[in-house]
DNA sequence: CCTACCGATCGGTAGG
DNA sequence: CCTACCGATCGGTAGG
């Protein structure tokens, strides 16, 4: 069944992105792509210079979708308390909305060529978030006897761990997982008495 | 240089652990290690029976001590906060000091074959710290208001996320980090006033 | 640990 | 010149 181009490029990028993500990057062949497909191994290649080509363009639109939905979150209108629980919950339901594609991204990015990794950088979240902790702290609302890189690298590890345990079948969703995260840091983060 | 099988194993098992780490299981060959190491692929398997033996022989050890050790530090003396405190400390403090087999552990679990799945099941630790969650919880010193099981997958999340940043060259140590993570949490867990 | 290999499969490319 | 592949094979490597 021959298909065209505009068809079959989103197909193969679905079919590699779930093989990425179940079986890892190193661990998937192009032959079982292809097979997956229903075409043979050397037709990838109309479409793709490289394998590395296909774990680029998968995780380069999640990437960049995600950042720009994590921006946009975090620098909306409101505290940075509101801010921080908007773009945690946003965050969350994101990765379990794209779980596949988030997954090779957190998975696999170190498989990518150096260059690649220097433009998708997850630096990007990191600062977001710090940014998002420096505010809160400037603000008053945040306490300020804490490393605001430190509670970053905090809130973005309980809250990417999520692909690691994230199943569809339950019992919480994106949105309910990160509204307790979110709460949970921002709790976390209330300037104490004594200070 | 022929050495004997004392000194070679232990030898075999840091070389493939370095190397498991940096470049994933699936993309390093035994050959590669071989090559590390100075004899032949084919010797290699005078120590093992296949490839997987080897990834289950870097995290079996890692696994069965960071278990003890965190169930050592979440079942000692005092309150479940000061229990949580001591065991968050000593698992990221476990995890930076045995950064290369932690890393070859939480990153190519999912490549052990199924059965060694099962036998080192992560659910250990998820069920340690839950349990210490709902001890506080129990006791009061803990807001009663929150998932047990979703506050200690994110505990975890942040703990285990370490891996994936953590530097010897600093800023922070293990210690110094499992310190701000444990006081994050338990700050966020403490009783609200409307309870 | 080595020598001497195996069945199969790897990522990638040829001409048409 | 292009799109959308094919059957066959390249030099090397996989685990055993």
């Amino acid at each position: 069944m021959r298909k065209n181009s505009d068809e079959r490029w989103p197909e193969i990028l679905d079919v590699a992105g779930t093989m990425f993500a179940e079986r890892g990057y190193s661990a998937t062949s192009l032959q079982n792509i292809a097979d997956e497909l229903g075409i043979l191994k050397g037709s990838l290649y109309y479409y793709i210079r490289s394998k590395d080509d296909l774990l680029y363009e998968v995780i380069r639109s999640v990437y960049w979708e995600g950042v720009a939905n994590f921006r946009r979150l975090s620098t909306g209108d409101g505290t940075a308390a509101e801010r921080l629980f908007a773009a945690v919950v946003g965050h969350v339901k994101y990765l379990t909305d794209n779980l596949i594609q988030t997954t090779v991204f957190l998975h696999e990015f170190e498989r990518l060529s150096p260059a690649r990794r220097r433009e998708l950088s997850t630096l990007a979240y990191d600062e977001l978030v710090r940014d998002l902790v420096v505010e809160g702290q400037a603000e008053g609302s945040f306490r300020g006897d804490v490393d605001a890189s430190l509670v970053a690298l905090a809130i973005l590890g309980a809250a990417n761990w999520v692909y690691r345990w994230y199943q569809d079948s339950g019992p919480s969703d994106g949105a309910q997982i990160g509204e307790v995260f979110a709460d949970l840091f921002i709790s976390g983060l209330a300037p104490r008495p004594q200070d």
